[in-house]
DNA sequence: TGCCAGGCCCTCTTTAGGGCCTT
């Protein structure tokens, strides 16, 4: 039974936008968050068995020569399924990752049996305010400092759980909602972003 | 040869189109 108090924060960095194009996972990086709290972190490089294009290295910062020293996919995605284990899971624009995922597990023949939360949901509903709602974008409008370099996976994925974290704490102030369970989050960010205030100010 | 992501969400909508987000 996936535990509804951890939570672990994903992030891919991959070769393209589309695993149905043949694009791979590049690097994986994560944060496990119990009760509020950072309590483990996992950050491979992977070698997708292809050269990535010049977008993406400079776009990352990962190289074709990071890569070719790197373990291959299936090694590290296995490692990674260990790492998650049943745990639910959350991802900056959620499709996206669990698209490779998704892929990546069905290689290796791995299942997850937690359920998905997406960062960029929540925010479209709770930050309705903020300019957009790209990562760095609500990273900033969130007051959350920054001292790393965002399109790395353990980055990224840190300040998505920040981020993350921020929103739960700022629904629990202007609502008075003690405990955010996991199925309020998902109750909310299927909520028409119209309806989510009136939906949180009846929530007993 | 030519094509090439896909889910969410808004609106000049629902017999559709296009911007936003992720790499």
């Amino acid at each position: 039974m996936p535990n509804s108090n951890t939570l672990v924060v994903l992030d891919f960095e991959t070769t393209g936008l589309s695993p149905n194009n043949g694009d791979r996972a590049i690097e994986i990086g994560a944060v496990r968050i119990e009760n509020g709290k950072t309590t483990d972190t996992f950050q491979e490089l992977m070698y997708p068995g292809m050269q990535v294009d010049t977008f993406i290295e400079e776009y990352t910062g990962i190289t074709n020569d990071m890569l070719e020293e790197a373990a291959p996919c299936e090694e590290v995605m296995n490692r990674f399924a260990d790492f998650i284990g049943d745990d639910n899971l959350v991802a900056h624009n959620a499709s996206f990752d669990k698209r490779f995922l998704d892929s990546e597990f069905q290689i290796i023949d791995r299942h997850y049996s937690g359920e998905f939360a997406c960062s960029l949901l929540l925010a479209r509903r709770i930050f309705q305010a903020a300019p957009n709602h790209r990562l760095g974008t609500l990273v900033r409008y969130a007051n959350i400092p920054t001292e790393g370099e965002f399109h790395r996976a353990l980055y990224d994925s840190e300040m998505t759980a920040k981020l993350w974290l921020k929103m739960l704490e700022d629904i629990s102030e202007r609502y008075n909602i003690v405990d955010i369970s996991f199925e309020l989050i998902q109750k909310i960010s299927s909520t028409p972003k119209k309806a989510v205030q009136k939906m949180l100010e009846a929530w007993v």
